[in-house]
Parts: structure tokens; sequence; C-alpha cells
DNA sequence: TTTTGTTTTAACCATATGGTTGAATCAAAA
DNA sequence: TTTTGATTCAACCATATGGTTAAAACAAAA
């Protein structure tokens, strides 16, 4: 037999990333299988040696797209820092996460729209969970005085939205401000850098370096 | 003949109303003829009588969805107004827009995402110059210290993310938060009164109500 | 009544696509 | 050398799907 066991036989890694790549591009539908294989350099019968069907090799995609994604984050929340320092660790790590995975929001959003009963709720239901306790943190914030009035809900929907939305956005921003591929990573770097201050700046009331 | 004329007939607005919301919700690849034929309630023969193809309807429905959003958010940019009733103006409108059009969104930067050449870029071409004076005024009130120092594309990239994200991200949001669709609609009501507020504030530099 | 455009019905075609199969090849391990 | 799993190749199947067609029914306008 050829090379096996240790890391997953390479091809079969290979596969998994043209299938994750063509899959995140178009969609479920929109995918066509002899185009996972031909981007794997192999041929269709392989794709069904190692993984049965579409619809598995789906989900797995799927699944590790999210689990890749969403329980780094969480653990962000849970950290035992005053909600300034919280905010700025969250905002810089969180957009490292996604930036090293600009295409898996949109994805997970389209095919969640598509079919909400896909994802397992109870993995949703668990970051519910743990999200909790920062929503506690901000509102004893709130009532300190301490930061903004807006409920605590509303403002992690503006800080998720400030992170995630230019990725999603970003074929519209880069013709509207007229930047070509290099501009757009350049304008990541700076949000990058000036995010997490702005989020700060806009949550926490006066008084924060 | 039967009715005609004047609106065009029904049964033709009927057809594309559900090819609308089919492809929405499901994508192109993801849209069959059938279930559009049935959701309006005719059978599929006459689909290709009003709209020769899957192709031609899908363009319709594409560039009528663009441009019934679009043109109405830019205009908002150019009135004459002073920056802070200008960003609050174009929070509260843009809202209504998006709170009719809820799924447009998602739909448009899916199928942007799979096909970039499929929207005609003068099209945001065009509205990249009609956003243009409104970044000088951004740029201008910086100058004069009114506003948070950040560059204006920044900051235009931050409101569009509030306004848009959460339709976007309604199904997570709506699992994190345990909210039902009521809870939710009454989360985004809430947000139509307090988002305004929250971004003429954490844009504009002290002292406005 | 005739005409004309609308709508249904039902059968049908061509194609793309997911998936299968079986034989052949190949390379490494035993 | 034998064995065994990996890989290719080519042909093939079944099905879904977009699309067509022709005939008939229908309803309003002329």
């Amino acid at each position: 037999m050829k090379e096996n066991k240790e890391e997953q036989s390479s091809t079969e890694l290979k596969i998994f990333e043209a299938a994750r790549d063509v899959f995140q591009a178009k969609g479920l539908e929109g995918t066509r299988m002899q185009e996972i294989a031909d981007r794997a350099g192999i041929n269709k019968s392989l794709l069904h040696y190692y993984y049965r069907s579409k619809e598995k090799l789906f989900e797995k995609v799927y699944q590790l797209s999210i689990i890749r994604v969403i329980p780094q984050i969480v653990s962000l929340l849970n950290e035992d820092l005053p909600l300034d320092q919280k905010l700025r660790n969250f905002t810089e790590k969180y957009l490292e996460i996604i930036i090293a995975n600009p295409d898996i929001p949109l994805f997970i959003l389209h095919e969640l729209n598509k079919n909400p009963t896909r994802l397992k709720t109870f993995m949703l239901q668990e970051v519910g969970k743990k999200v909790q306790p920062f929503l506690e943190q901000l509102r004893q914030e709130s009532k300190k005085g301490n930061t903004v009035d807006l409920p605590a809900e509303q403002i992690l929907v503006n800080i998720m939205s400030m992170l995630i939305f230019p990725f999603i956005g970003r074929p519209v921003f880069q013709v509207i401000f007229d930047m070509d591929d290099a501009a757009f990573e350049q304008f990541i770097f700076e949000r990058k850098r000036l995010l997490p201050g702005f989020i700060v700046q806009s949550v926490m009331k006066s008084n924060h370096s």
C-alpha cells in the first residue's frame, strides 16, 4: 500500500481542501463534483472512494467550517478581563480569525438561509449560553454608567457586524472605493489597527485611551 | 383576449414575485423552475411563455433587486445637510428600505460572490461617484476635529455594516439570543429607534444630543 | 360569431450530473 | 513475490431538470 496513516492520506486532504474552496465559492447546488475533482487533480471516481456522496462531502466541509470559527470566538468572551480590555482583545483576535477564513461567513450564512435545519441548533445554543455572561457583564457596566446606553444585545450585534460584514461585502466595497485586491488587503490591515479603539471608544463612556 | 395592458398582466407579476422569492431564498442553482411555477400557482409551460429561460428570469430578478435598493440609498448621501443630521437621516431611511427588503443583501452578495462579472460594475462605479462627496464631507469634518479620528472609508464601512449585517446574520442571532420571529422583529424595531443616535454619537465627537 | 391572446395538459427531448462498476495499473509493505 | 490499498480509466446508469411542442380549452374583445 502507498503512504497512509499518520496524517490522513494527503489525497484525502487535497480533496477536502478542493471541496472546501469550491463549496465556499459556489454553494452546495452551484458546485459540480467534477470541478472538485479537477481542482484536487484527481478523477471523479476517487472522490467517491474517499467521500461517499456529494452530501457527505458537503456536510463535512460545512461542519468543519463552522467548528473552525465558532468555538474560537466564544472562548474569547469568557476570559476574565475588564470590559474595555475584553473588547479590545475580542476585536483583535476575532479579526485575525476571520482574516484567516474570509470566505466562511458568507458561506455559512447562505447555506443557513437556504436550509435552516441543516445546522444543528444546539451548536448555536451552546454559543448562546457562552455569550450570556458577556451580555451580563455589559449590563453591569451599563448600570454603573460606564457604557453607552444601549441594550447589550444591540451592542453585541454592532460589534459582530463591524467585524464580519466588511468581508461579506468586500466585492461591493472594492468597486465603490475603487480598490484592487492589494488596496483592499491594505484596508483590512488598517482596519485591524483602528477598529479595536473605535469599538471601545463607541461602547465605553469617555476616558479610555 | 383576457385582461392585458395597463399593469403587466397579473400572472406575469405573480410569476415574477414567485421567482423573486425563490431565487432570493435559494439562489440561482438552488432554484427549480417547477418550484417557481408551483408558488405562482401556474404550470411550467407558462413560465417560458412569459420569460423565455431560467437565466432570463433570474437576470430580471437580480437586476431589479439591485435597482430597488441601491439608487434609493445613494440619493440619501447627497442631500445638503450638516453631517450629524445626514447620518441620522441616512440611518433611519436606510433601515426602512432594508426592513422592507430584508432578503436582498444576502441574495446579491452571494450571487456576486459566485459570479462577480454578472453585476455590471459601472452600476457600482456610479454609486462610488455618488459616495465621494459624502466621504469628502466626512474628511472635512474630521479636519475640523468634529469626528472621530478614522479614515472616511472605515467610517462608512462601519455604518453600512451595522445597518445591513443584522439582517444577513438573522438566523444566527435569533438562536444565540433565543428569539422567535416576533422577538426579532421587536429587536429590529428597537434598533431602528436606537441606531441613529448610536451612530452619530460614535462618529461625531462629543456634544450632539 | 370570430378572433386573438392566455392557460392548461401532457407528453416528450436533450443534457447535465451524481453516482456506479469493473478492469487495469501502480507502488509500497509484508 | 505476493498482497493490498490507492488510483486511473472508461464506460455506463438513473434521474432531475431546463426546455419544447402541439393540441385543446378558455375568455374577453372585435
